[in-house]
DNA sequence: TCGAACTGGAACTAGGTTGGTTGCAGTTCG
DNA sequence: CGAACTGCAACCAACCTAGTTCCAGTTCGA
């Protein structure tokens, strides 16, 4: 959702955009798109202005912007799912696996994490406009 | 923990280990574990024996079994969140996001499970090994 | 200067997921 | 026969997510 609306923004950069628009392009509603771009403001992707004729834009080009930018912002802790407590530290395995294990699993978030940095919000307006070319030209 | 799990039985591959033992490990209870292994079975990459003397080892070599293989088997769908329901059609970017979203996810997803790819159960049981022969080592 | 159009933020809800638990039936083997 | 296992269903508490309601504050134009 954070970056469907980035996205949105993305595509109209001279004027601000409501929480109301993204919503309705989301299907969903004003209140839970503001606290989604809220966090993607506190991250400093995008800026906000009160008050009537305010609303929403980008904090800077969405040239420079990725999804892992998006992905940081809204998504806190890992993403591999951790031992839900420490093993026990008697057992000859259990005190070295998460560790072990914390070193795998930061490695493959990571990979992750840099396919998504290979992304930005401007190719993804990109290719809305692509597909939508594709659409109206029958 | 099925990884942890899959450790525990490579590290000791001549016998069969309860799921009361891996459970022991993992400072939880045996019917979790043995909910964890089952996916694990339902995967073919460990085996249970029932009755007395039971319990469950490897399907084949720790050297062939990689951290993917346990995400897979334990995880389903995907990881990275798509939208909650279908945007709106009827919106020039909402009605692209989905696909759009979708590619660059998998990819992302791709990333991840191939860095997990390529860390096997017998890499990690000699982590173990190397880690516990350090500490008492002293 | 009022009121419409916005953001900001707290409080609450329904539904789903996760880790954990209990209880019991079935299997194996000494 | 009985101890030691797996298999499986049902249930529970805690937590998370998307969504909603309500209201306070800000801005700006008529």
């Amino acid at each position: 959702m954070a970056i469907h609306a980035l996205t949105m923004l993305g595509r109209r950069e001279d004027r601000a955009r409501t929480s109301a628009e993204v919503a309705d392009s989301l299907a969903s509603n004003p209140v839970l798109v503001r606290r989604i771009l809220g966090s993607l403001r506190d991250a400093g992707l995008v800026r906000s202005t009160e008050g009537r004729l305010g609303g929403w834009r980008l904090a800077r080009s969405p040239r420079e912007i990725t999804l892992r930018d998006a992905y940081a912002a809204v998504e806190e802790g890992p993403i591999l799912s951790r031992h839900p407590h420490p093993p026990n530290q008697a057992c000859e395995v259990g005190r070295h696996m998460q560790a072990v294990l914390e070193h795998e699993f930061r490695e493959a978030e990571r990979a992750m994490e840099e396919r998504l940095g290979r992304t930005t919000i401007a190719d993804l307006v990109q290719q809305t406009i692509a597909r939508e070319r594709e659409l109206t030209r029958r």
